[in-house]
RNA sequence: GGGGCCGUGGGGUAGCUUGGUAUCCUACCAGCUUGGGGUGUUGGUAACUUGAGUUCAAAUCUCAACGGCCCCA
C-alpha cells in the first residue's frame, strides 16, 4: 500500500480498493459492486450474527424490498424520519403508478401491516423475526464506502411481546447477542443511549454501539430500539389476552449493517493493509510454496493444504510461479489474512512448515504432525492480539473531561458530564464541533453537567460518521 | 440553500498560463529471467466526461450540460 494507516480517509480507500472488497466505479453514487473477497467477508460477519441469533428463536424471513405509499403514509413520526432519503418508484414501464412505492429505508412499514395479520393470541407471542436484506437510502452527503452508503447491507430483528417488561427484557437479551457478535469480530464499543432528538423515528428510546476509527470519528454499528407500543397501535398489531380483551404488543428491533465491516477493516488494519478476525477472514491461513530447483514442493504443499481443509481452516494455496515469494507475503498480508503457511525445499526436507502469524512475532518452525492444531490456537492468539490492540486503541481515544476548555479539540471519544438538555448540547456541538452521542449506559454516577452546572450524568460526544 | 475546486489509459498523474507529436508510476497481456520479504528485462494493449463555439489546428481558450470533491448554512 502506498497510504500509512496515520492519513485514515486515504488509507481507508486504498485498502478497500486494493485488498478487493468493493469496487465503487460503478457508476451511481453511494452504490458499490461487492467483489468476491469482502462478500465473503461480510458473508462470514452476517454468519456469525446468525448463529448467535438462531438458537434464540429468531426465524429468517425475507420481505419485499417495495412498500406501497399507502403502508408508508401511517400519520406518524417514523414516516417524517425518513421522508428526504426515500426512493420512489412512480412508474411501470411508460404508465404512471396509481399507487407510487417506496424502496424500503428500513421495513417496518413492510412489516408490521403483516405482524397485525399474524398476530392473534398472546400464543402468538413472543414473535421474533430477522432478515438480512439490502435497504435503500437516498444520501445527500459524502458518501464512503460501508460506511454511508445508498444501498445498504442491512441486518434487521423485529420482535414483538405481548408486555412491556418482556420487550425490555428482549432489549437485555440484544445487548448479550452484541457481545458475542462483537467478541467475534474482535471490537471495543461503548453503549450509548441516543438523546430524543436524535433516536430512531417512533422509537420510545435507542440504544446505539458506538466504536471509534483511527481517524478519531465515532461509528456507530448496531442500534437497539424499544417501540412499546408506539408502531403496534399505528399498524394495528394487537392480541386476544385470557380475559378476552384486545391489547397492542409492545416491539423491538435490532439494526446491524455493513458498517460492521467497515469498522473491522478500519480498526484491525495497519500500515500492511487489512489484518482479519479468524472469524471474519475470507482465507484463514495462505500455504505460499517456494519454488527450488533441487525439490518439486507441490505435492507436500498440497496434502498439507488438504490437511488444513480437513481440519476446517479456510485455507488457500499459492501456488503462483510469476510472482516471487517476497511478493505473494507482501499481497496476503495487505489482504490481511491472519496466518502464513511457508512452504520450500527446507521445509520438505524436515518434514515441517515455517508459520509466520500477521500480528507479528518470530516465524515458527511446526512439525508436520502438530499443523493443524498448531494453527488453530494461533488463529486465537491473533483474535486475542487483535481484541487487546483495539481495546487499547479505543482507550486511548476516550477520555473524561470536566470542563469546556479542555475538552476543545478532543478526539475520539469524549466523556464528560451532561444534564441532558437540548441547548447544552448545542453549546457542545457549536463550540467543540462534537456531537452528541447520548447517555453512556455503562455509567451511573451523578456529575455535574459541563455546561450548565446542574445534575446529569456521564454522556459521550464526537465527530462521527 | 450559498460558495469554491476538479473531470486525461483500469488506478494515480504530467501537460493547460503561452493552442500544434499526450508524460511518468502502477496495473494488465506475451516472452525471457528470477524465486526464503514488493525480481529484472524486452515488447505490447490502453486515456483527454459530453455537446456547441472560436481557430488552419483545441486536453489546452469560450459557453452549456453531466459527473465528482470540499467548505459554509
Amino acid at each position: 500500500m502506498e497510504n500509512r494507516k496515520e492519513n485514515f480517509s486515504e488509507w481507508y480507500n486504498e485498502i478497500v480498493d486494493i485488498a478487493g472488497l468493493s469496487d465503487k466505479r460503478y457508476p451511481i453514487k453511494g452504490m458499490n459492486v461487492w467483489m468476491p473477497y469482502g462478500l465473503k467477508a461480510m458473508q462470514n460477519i452476517d454468519g456469525i450474527i446468525r448463529k448467535n441469533v438462531d438458537p434464540l428463536d429468531f426465524q429468517e424471513v425475507s420481505f419485499p424490498v417495495l412498500i406501497t405509499r399507502d403502508q408508508l403514509s401511517v400519520e406518524f413520526e417514523h414516516v417524517k424520519g425518513f421522508e428526504n432519503e426515500v426512493y420512489w418508484v412512480t412508474r411501470g414501464g411508460m404508465e404512471q403508478l396509481d399507487v407510487e412505492m417506496a424502496l424500503r429505508p428500513t421495513s417496518e412499514a413492510a412489516m408490521y401491516g403483516m405482524f397485525s395479520l399474524w398476530v392473534r393470541s398472546h400464543a402468538d407471542l413472543p414473535l421474533r423475526i430477522y432478515q438480512i436484506v439490502s435497504v435503500y437510502r437516498y444520501e445527500t452527503k459524502h458518501t464512503r464506502t460501508f460506511i454511508r452508503i445508498r444501498e445498504i447491507h442491512f441486518f434487521e430483528a423485529h420482535t414483538a411481546h405481548d408486555t412491556y417488561e418482556d420487550a425490555e427484557r428482549q432489549m437485555d437479551q440484544y445487548r448479550e447477542i452484541w457481545k458475542k457478535i462483537s467478541h467475534d469480530l474482535c471490537l471495543p464499543y461503548i453503549i450509548d443511549q441516543r438523546p430524543d432528538w436524535d433516536k430512531f423515528p417512533g422509537a420510545m428510546y435507542t440504544l446505539a454501539f458506538d466504536t471509534v476509527l483511527p481517524g478519531g470519528r465515532s461509528l456507530q454499528i448496531g442500534t437497539i430500539h424499544q417501540y412499546g407500543t408506539n408502531f403496534s397501535r399505528n399498524y394495528d398489531i394487537k392480541y386476544l389476552k385470557d380475559d378476552g380483551t384486545h391489547e397492542y404488543a409492545s416491539q423491538t428491533t435490532f439494526g446491524l449493517s455493513e458498517r460492521l465491516l467497515a469498522a473491522v477493516v478500519g480498526i484491525h488494519g495497519d500500515d500492511q493493509g487489512l489484518i482479519f478476525p479468524p472469524a471474519v477472514a475470507p482465507v484463514q491461513a495462505v500455504i505460499v510454496t517456494i519454488p527450488s530447483k533441487s525439490v518439486d514442493v507441490l505435492p507436500y504443499a498440497r496434502s498439507i493444504f488438504e490437511e488444513m481443509k480437513a481440519a476446517g481452516i479456510r485455507t488457500s494455496l499459492d501456488t503462483r510461479d510469476n510472482y516471487t515469494p517476497g511478493f505473494k507475503y507482501n499481497e496476503w498480508e495487505m489482504k490481511g489474512v491472519p496466518l502464513r503457511l511457508e512452504i520450500g525445499e527446507k521445509e520438505v526436507s524436515g518434514n515441517r512448515v515455517t508459520i509466520s502469524v500477521r500480528t507479528g512475532g518470530k516465524r515458527r518452525q511446526i512439525p508436520r504432525s502438530e499443523i493443524a492444531g498448531t494453527v488453530k490456537s494461533l488463529l486465537d492468539e491473533v483474535a486475542e492480539k487483535l481484541r487487546a490492540n483495539a481495546d487499547a486503541h479505543f482507550r486511548s481515544l476516550s477520555r473524561k473531561y470536566s470542563s469546556l476548555e479542555e475538552m476543545r479539540g478532543a478526539q475520539g471519544l469524549a466523556l464528560a458530564g451532561w444534564c441532558g438538555s437540548k441547548e447544552c448540547s448545542s453549546v457542545i456541538e457549536e463550540k467543540l464541533e462534537l456531537g452528541t452521542l447520548g447517555f453512556n449506559r455503562d455509567s451511573d454516577e451523578t456529575v455535574k453537567c459541563i455546561v450548565c452546572g446542574k445534575d446529569g450524568k456521564i454522556a459521550a460526544f464526537s465527530r462521527s460518521y
